[in-house]
DNA sequence: CGCGAAGTTGATTGCTTTCAAAGGGTGTGG
DNA sequence: CCACACCCTTTGAAAGCAATCAACTTCGCG
C-alpha cells in the first residue's frame, strides 16, 4: 500500500480511537483493492479472512438460499462489513457484492483479532460498531415485518431526502431493480407503487423523484424513530 | 441483594470474564426482581437504565407500530437483552415481556457503562455478545425474507428437537400462539401448517410434537447453517 | 356445569409474486 | 449513422401465500 494511501487509512472513523501502533499493525498486513461493479466480494459461508471496509463506492450485502435471494443492507464509504464473523473467527452470514466500482480496504482477520485482543480502545470502539450494526439490524427486522411494501418505499423516499437536504427532488444513487430488492420487493411491486404514489404527489420521472407534498407522503409513512432514525 | 443471590449473579455467563471487583460495583446497585407472566418489563422508545439479564424463565422481545406487533426473538436464561441499548445510552427499540413467570437481573447502566470503560475484559465480552446478537438478528431476517411460513415452522421444529437431544417428540415450551408469532405468522396460519405437516408425518397432539420421519421434514425445511445454527 | 381462552376450520380478502409481453434507453458493431 | 441487441422498466393477467373475519370445537378450571 503506498504511504499516501495509508495517511487516508488511518482517517476513516473506525480507527479513530485506535493506538497509532496498532492501525499501523493491521495496515502492514492489508490491502486496499479496486473492484468493478457487480463483482461479488465475499460469499456466504466462506470463513472470514479479511475485515472490509469501504472506502469509496458502494457495496450490496445479500444472501441466497435454494432460489431466493434477498438485500439485507447496503454499505457506503466509512462502514465495515463481516465484522462480526472476522472477530470471532465465523463464517460469513451474507455474500457482498460491488454495485458501484469500488475501492475496498481488506485487513487480514488475524491483525484484526491481534488488536482486538491488544487495545482495549480497540476493542471497545468495536463493540460500539457492532451495537449500531445490531440495532440497524433490528430497526430493518422491524422495517420488514411491520410495515407493507408501499410503507417501506415512502418512508425510504422521506429518509433519502432529509439524507440529501430535503430539497423535495433527488436522483437514485442505484438502480430501481437495487432497491426494489433493498426494500424487500419484487421490481414490478416497485413500479406499481410508484405508480399508486401518484395518489400522494409523487411524481416519478426515470431516475428522478419530486416529492410535491411532503406532508401526505409523512401521512402514508408513518415515520418513526425507532424504525429510521439514523442517528437513534 | 441477599448473598445468596448474589453468588448465584457471579456464576451467569455474562460476568465471567469480568473483574470480580467490577461485577462487586455492577451487582452492589443491581435488582433481582420477579415478574409475573404477561408483564411488560419495558417498552419500545423508553431510555434504557438497565441492563437486564433473565435469570430464570422465558422472555418474548416484541414491538408495536400502528396496529400490528410482532415478535422479534425470545430469551432464556443467562441471556441478556438490550444490551446494545445500554452502552451507548440510547433508547430501546424493542419491548419485552415475560412469557413465563421470571426472575431478571437488572443491572443500572451507568454501572455497566462505568464497568464497558474500566474493564477490558468486560469491553472483550461485550463485544462477542454484540457479535453473536448481531449474526443471531441477521439469521432471523434471512428466516424470515428466504422462507415461506411452512418452511420456517419445518426448521423451527428441526432445530427445537435437535435442542432437545434429537428424540424426535417434544413438547411445546410455551402456547401455539406465541410460537406462531415467534414464527412470523397469524395463529391460524400456525395451526394450517400444523395440517400440512401431517403429509410429512409431523403428528401433534395438544401440546405434544412427534416428529415420525426426519429425513421427510429435513427434506421439506432445507436447513442450513448460515440461518439455522446456533453454534455459528 | 358453564365460562373463557386457546385452537381449529372455513370463507374471503388483499398483498405480493410470478409469468408474460411490450416499451424505452443505451451501447456496440456493421 | 443506423440497426440491432440487451437490459431495465413498465403494464397486464394469473396464481399463491398469508391475514382477516367468523363460527365452531376443545380443554382447563372455577
Amino acid at each position: 500500500m503506498r504511504s499516501q494511501d495509508l495517511e487516508e487509512m488511518r482517517r476513516i472513523p473506525f480507527f479513530r480511537s485506535v493506538e497509532p501502533g496498532q492501525v499501523e499493525a493491521m495496515l502492514r498486513g492489508a490491502f486496499l483493492q479496486r473492484f468493478p461493479a457487480h463483482v461479488e466480494l465475499i460469499h456466504t459461508g466462506e470463513p472470514a479472512d479479511f475485515l472490509h471496509v469501504v472506502v469509496e463506492g458502494t457495496v450490496e450485502m445479500f444472501s441466497v438460499h435454494r432460489d431466493r435471494e434477498t438485500t439485507l443492507g447496503v454499505s457506503g464509504p466509512g462502514d465495515s462489513f463481516i465484522l462480526a464473523a472476522v472477530l470471532f473467527d465465523r463464517p460469513y452470514l451474507q455474500s457482498a457484492r460491488a454495485l458501484l466500482a469500488s475501492r475496498i480496504l481488506m485487513v487480514p482477520a488475524d491483525a484484526v483479532r491481534q488488536a482486538f485482543a491488544a487495545d482495549a480502545g480497540f476493542a471497545r470502539a468495536i463493540a460500539e460498531n457492532l451495537a449500531l450494526a445490531y440495532r440497524g439490524v433490528i430497526k430493518e427486522l422491524k422495517n420488514q415485518k411491520l410495515r407493507s411494501g408501499l410503507e417501506r418505499l415512502a418512508n425510504w423516499l422521506l429518509t433519502h431526502d432529509a439524507e440529501n437536504g430535503s430539497t423535495g427532488h433527488f436522483d437514485f444513487p442505484f438502480d430501481k431493480k437495487v432497491l426494489a430488492a433493498r426494500l424487500g420487493m419484487a421490481p414490478e411491486v416497485l413500479s406499481r407503487s410508484f405508480a399508486a404514489l401518484g395518489a400522494y404527489h409523487v411524481v416519478v420521472h426515470g431516475p428522478s423523484v419530486v416529492i410535491q407534498d411532503v406532508a401526505a407522503l409523512r401521512k402514508l409513512a408513518h415515520p418513526c424513530s425507532t424504525i429510521d432514525g439514523t442517528s437513534l
